[in-house]
RNA sequence: CGGGGAGUAGUUAAGUUGGCUAUAACGCUUGGUUUGGGACCAAGAGGGCGGAGGUUCGAGUCCUCUCUCCCCGACCA
């Protein structure tokens, strides 16, 4: 199962280049069943390293894990009206529930008489399922703050998909939290945004802008979102993840409340927040470059390869010899390594194929290393080559791959930052957003209407109102002309 | 749902005004030569052309119906 793809220039088409990476990387597959991808080993294992990190960062701040039903009965999202009709649209249905064999046509049909008196929706999302149950379970002070979160799969009708970036299916977890306060829920709010922060700065390596959404953007039924907007490489946004401050709209549509120190009842105050697989797509965008993929350290699912090379007999037993010993050695530090001791490929190919994949470092190792007493070792990200004496791999593959994870991201901060551009007038926002394919920073009225006149306009959308850009906010706003509000980023995003 | 395009081998495609046993490349299998950046040679396996019906001596090519997929738009993490 050899990968041969070439891939095309990302300079030349930017979408193309995004798919062939994933074809390339073997990372994932469109399915048989409409929208649906399939996540091939490689690409499920950067999402278990994903899970494992953030799983560990969310229990750290005092959640833990349940599980909720796939299935929501339909009138659960008719409670909250925002919330209807945000996921009306893209909802898919259950409303049968037996099958039977018809013997004319040889085929299984949809058994009218098992028709389900209530439809069950597939969950797009789990607010509505989760808050019927903490209204039987919360009942005092005492119950709160409640904070559970899940992994889950949940699904979306899009009409039309991209892997990783928006596919009818998709992986992700949720965190739902109760409390007896609006800013404690705030601030929940923020804190698991700030979680987030930490995950995609340190383990994924991708800058990012921390901020609010607008009202237009915001999550069908919260009362606040807050999101972490990146930059792809073609300079179009990307939301990482989202933190919805919930208020008291969920409490009051599910009746949740509890009975207060001073014995009053009251409705809770709730956060939701969540982070999917389509943070791959945002790694593999903002990373890789025309070789394939390429993987920041702590998020590769193989850190180190060793890639013997030799031509007969006595030479395989003398290198293969060193690589086990190499081998040996770094795994008994924390770094995943392994030998790629396949003698049906040829070490061009062997090279290409890890590229592609996004290895972090190879090391090479052939005869005329053994003599030499050192190795060749590849790091993905700049493609250099050196050589490296054996006793000294011990400490240098450590540092190397630390440099590696330092550097991806001290690029992605720099891209973002270069092609942030303030702009003072409406013709200069139109120019970065459709040709200078960046963030355009503007001041803002705080108006729909002039939100929705540059969606109309340029397709370009307010990613968000970012929270440390909102210092002397003095002047107008570019596209009303109105005293402004905040300053906000608009761009085009995925 | 509106506009456009395509269904031929595992993949990507060629297939003239209907004509003889349906092509090619890549991939796959076997054998050999190779191996410090996608190797080469040879021999093989694999499809009846999305489906149904029709015209014809003869259909991948023509006609009718039908199914599916892809792209652009609306919806979206």
């Amino acid at each position: 199962m050899s990968i041969h793809k070439r891939i095309t220039k990302k300079s030349e088409d930017y979408s193309e280049w995004y798919l062939d990476v994933v074809e390339a990387a073997d990372l994932a597959e469109n399915s048989s069943v409409r929208g649906c991808m399939i996540i091939k080993p490689w690409g499920y294992a950067i999402w278990e390293n994903i899970q494992k990190h953030l799983d560990a960062m969310i229990k750290a701040t005092g959640h833990i894990n349940a599980y909720f039903p796939i299935f929501i009965p339909k009138s659960f999202f008719d409670k909250e009206a925002e919330h209807v009709e945000g996921f009306a649209k893209e909802s898919a249905v259950v409303s049968y529930h037996r099958l039977k064999f018809n013997p004319t046509s040889r085929k299984l049909e949809v058994d009218p008489e098992a028709k389900l008196e209530e439809e069950l929706l597939i969950r797009p999302t789990s607010e509505t399922i989760i808050y019927d149950s903490y209204s039987r379970w919360i009942k005092s002070y005492r119950d709160l703050p409640l904070l559970i979160n899940q992994w889950a799969n949940v699904v979306r009708w899009e009409l039309r998909t991209r892997p990783f970036l928006r596919t009818a299916e998709f992986l992700w977890q949720e965190g739902h939290t109760a409390h007896a306060t609006m800013e404690e829920a705030d601030q929940h709010a923020i804190k698991m945004l700030n979680v987030y922060k930490t995950l995609i700065e340190e383990f994924l390596a991708i800058a990012t802008i921390p901020g609010k959404k607008s009202e237009s953007e915001k999550f069908a039924g919260a009362h606040t979102t807050y999101t972490l907007e990146a930059m792809m490489q073609d300079g179009k946004a990307l939301q990482a993840c989202t933190s919805h401050h919930l208020g008291d709209n969920f409490a009051k549509a599910f009746n949740i409340q509890f009975q207060d120190k001073d014995g009053k009842l009251k409705y809770v105050w709730q956060t939701s927040w969540g982070l999917s697989t389509r943070i791959i797509g945002a790694l593999i965008m903002v990373h890789s470059d025309d070789n394939g993929l390429v993987l920041p350290p702590k998020i590769a699912p193989l850190q180190v390869v060793i890639v013997p090379i030799w031509k007969n007999d006595s030479e395989q037993t003398l290198v293969l010899n060193k690589a086990e010993e190499i081998y040996q050695m770094l795994s008994r530090t924390d770094i995943t390594t392994k030998i790629d001791i396949r003698d049906y490929l040829t070490i061009g190919e062997k090279f290409f194929e890890w590229e592609k994949k996004g290895v972090p470092i190879r090391i090479e190792v052939g005869p005329k290393d053994v003599q030499a007493g050192h190795t060749v070792v590849v790091r993905r990200d700049t493609l250099e080559k050196s050589h490296v004496k054996f006793e000294d791999i011990r400490n240098a593959i450590p540092a190397t791959l630390n440099s590696i994870q330092q550097n991806l991201f001290e690029k992605s901060r720099q891209f973002l930052y270069s092609n942030i551009h303030e702009v003072h007038s409406y013709e200069e926002l139109k120019d970065v957003v459709e040709n200078r394919n960046g963030f355009a920073l503007a001041l803002w009225d705080g108006e729909e209407a002039s939100e929705a006149k540059v969606k109309e306009e340029t397709k370009a959308t307010i990613r968000c109102i970012p929270f440390d850009m909102q210092s002397n906010i003095t002047g107008n706003c570019v596209i009303s002309g109105k005293p402004a509000k905040y300053r906000a980023i608009f761009a085009k995003s995925y």
